[in-house]
DNA sequence: ATGAAAGCGCTAACAT
DNA sequence: ATGTTAGCGCTTTCAT
């Protein structure tokens, strides 16, 4: 059907060797013999096989992306981040949604995964078993995961404490005692890695801890990380008789937004009534106004990517963590409380 | 390094070809033999290898899709979407992003597109060019296109029209005759489908002219399809001197959050002073509560999977487009105006 | 600088 | 029901 090399060959009077070698640049080939191959095979339209390339070299060229969902701020950016950096590298990716509650996920690890459909895999913010790291591992493969800490596994991210931490510093310094922490995490998300509220979490207590401000547990509550799920264990605390916090550290931007919308719902201002800080600076962050912890999550997936890409291109491992900056935005949704 | 089909089938004690058939389930081996080898296999870890099949069988068992950016809710959802019916299928998907601007778009096309990755090619808001199209049809892959029409090419999506029409019919039967229209297509978001902006547009004036009432020009605005973008360009109208329209007709619904955030900047109320609609059904519109014409771009991406693959199946190939329904829901944003 | 020939790891006839 | 043998479309020694 579509043209192979024999007939790019036959076609420019030279050898399937000369063929391949000058279509993919080798120096031992004469400049003109090269230019007339590659005329020919533009005009045959002719394209290698992946799939025969990868055979014969034992490399396919493709990286393995899994994620844990799509449909997010947060994942698709970190895999628009690292497909652009794939694509410099002239590497495809294949991508592996296995669904927050992962009744694929056995068959994904092995008909595809393990399946060397690419030379390497990045995972974004899976909390792999201990047994599917072991099998991981077993493939050979450069690994590496974004988003989030794997045991065992290096990773890219960002400091997660620190950046829980810094935001209710934000809110400390700002004069706030009572802070409402809102978290993701709870069951529905198990799949997903839960060391990120643990994380944040952590830098919340430890925030509060550093200024003297003993912890009140009813001032922490976990949900998903939606704005809907932020926004009903919001619109329950604000019905209930008080006192209300005066200040929401969310754990997510969406999770920000979603506490200040039932701020409103409830005839309060933000941050008049109740300031609220979020983590991410998500693309709605900035028009709505919303105080926040930037990360880059295309950044971050970039990195990964370029680290099992330097592997790959046989350059030593790079072992060891990679911890990207994050920077605290201050728009309008905080400021003092009330007096 | 890892297992082959001969270590197996020399464990076994069987042939290769036995080793083959039993792992694909094929009915003509003994179910005891099979059973052996699905041990053996079990236990030295092997995993039949993706190139090798494919080139065999002339089947990669995966599907290629093709996206103008990813970071999206509709992006993304159109591709969780797909990546779900794949996966039921037992399909792998392969991912391009070629971006907005586009500069990769030549060589994604050439070197991954129609380099055999996949059996099929799901193009997601693309705006190919006649010469891509050709090129397409060239490779003789079974493609469609989803979230919007693309001449020569079947497609799954929704009729942009009647969905633009409903919206702004909303807004006239609430009473509004002054309404603003937002939406995207501008330059630098020329690679996209520039077929979705106008099409809304399209029933946008259609609903007006039904009702009688003369559209003003200044009344239709187009940027990008972002919150920042039609929140400047709101803020511009706002900053004027008026009047102002009663209502809003923003192409997306994260225009349209854009637009209620200016609105409340400048110190008026939706839908008290002005009412605002998109389309979509976004995460954050429920939250929000905005009233939207809603889409289910996971479901649109599903149908459009489904399609290749039946076809990849053999089953006769369905030409003409699918049209999925479009529903509106009216939340808190659209209402009465003043007076 | 170029060609011939031997694989790469599978699947698919074709035997038996 | 199982084994043998050819490929599939490339890349890569090894010659020349």
């Amino acid at each position: 059907m579509s043209p192979h090399i024999k007939d790019v060959a036959d076609a420019a009077g030279v050898s399937v060797s000369t063929v391949s070698r000058a279509l993919r640049g080798l120096p031992t080939v004469n400049p003109a013999t090269a230019e007339v191959v590659r005329n020919v095979a533009a005009n045959l339209g002719y394209v290698p096989s992946a799939a025969a390339a990868a055979i014969a070299t034992g490399r396919t060229r493709a990286v393995n992306v899994v994620v844990p969902a799509l449909a997010t701020w947060f994942f698709s950016s970190l895999v628009e981040g690292i497909d652009r950096e794939l694509r410099k590298a002239s590497y495809d990716m294949a991508l592996f949604d296995l669904g927050y509650t992962g009744t694929e996920r056995q068959r994904v690890f092995h008909r595809s995964l393990l399946r060397h459909r690419g030379d390497a895999v990045v995972a974004v913010c899976i909390d792999f078993s201990a047994e599917e790291r072991d099998e991981l591992r077993a493939t050979g493969l450069p690994t590496i995961v974004v988003g989030n800490p794997v045991e065992g596994l290096r990773f890219v991210g960002i400091d997660e404490v620190a950046a829980a931490r810094l935001a209710t510093q934000h809110l400390i310094d700002l004069g706030h005692r009572d802070i409402l922490h809102l978290s993701g995490g709870a069951e529905a998300e198990l799949r997903l890695n839960a060391r990120v509220p643990k994380d944040r979490l952590q830098g919340f207590q430890d925030a509060l801890q550093a200024a003297g401000i003993p912890l009140d547990p009813s001032r922490v509550r976990l949900g998903r990380f939606t704005a809907a799920a932020s926004g009903s264990i919001m619109d329950e605390i604000l019905d209930g008789p008080g006192p209300y916090p005066t200040a929401v550290f969310a754990a997510s931007d969406e999770m920000a937004m979603g506490a200040a919308l039932s701020i409103y719902r409830h005839g309060m201002a933000v941050p008049g009534d109740i300031s609220v800080i979020g983590i991410d600076d998500h693309t709605l962050s900035a028009p709505f106004g919303l105080t926040t912890v930037a990360q880059r999550p295309a950044e971050q997936g970039g990195a990964a990517a370029r680290i099992v890409l330097d592997e790959l291109a046989g350059h030593s491992a790079n072992e060891g963590n990679l911890l990207l900056p994050v920077t605290l935005i201050e728009r309008g949704s905080t400021g003092a409380p009330a007096h």
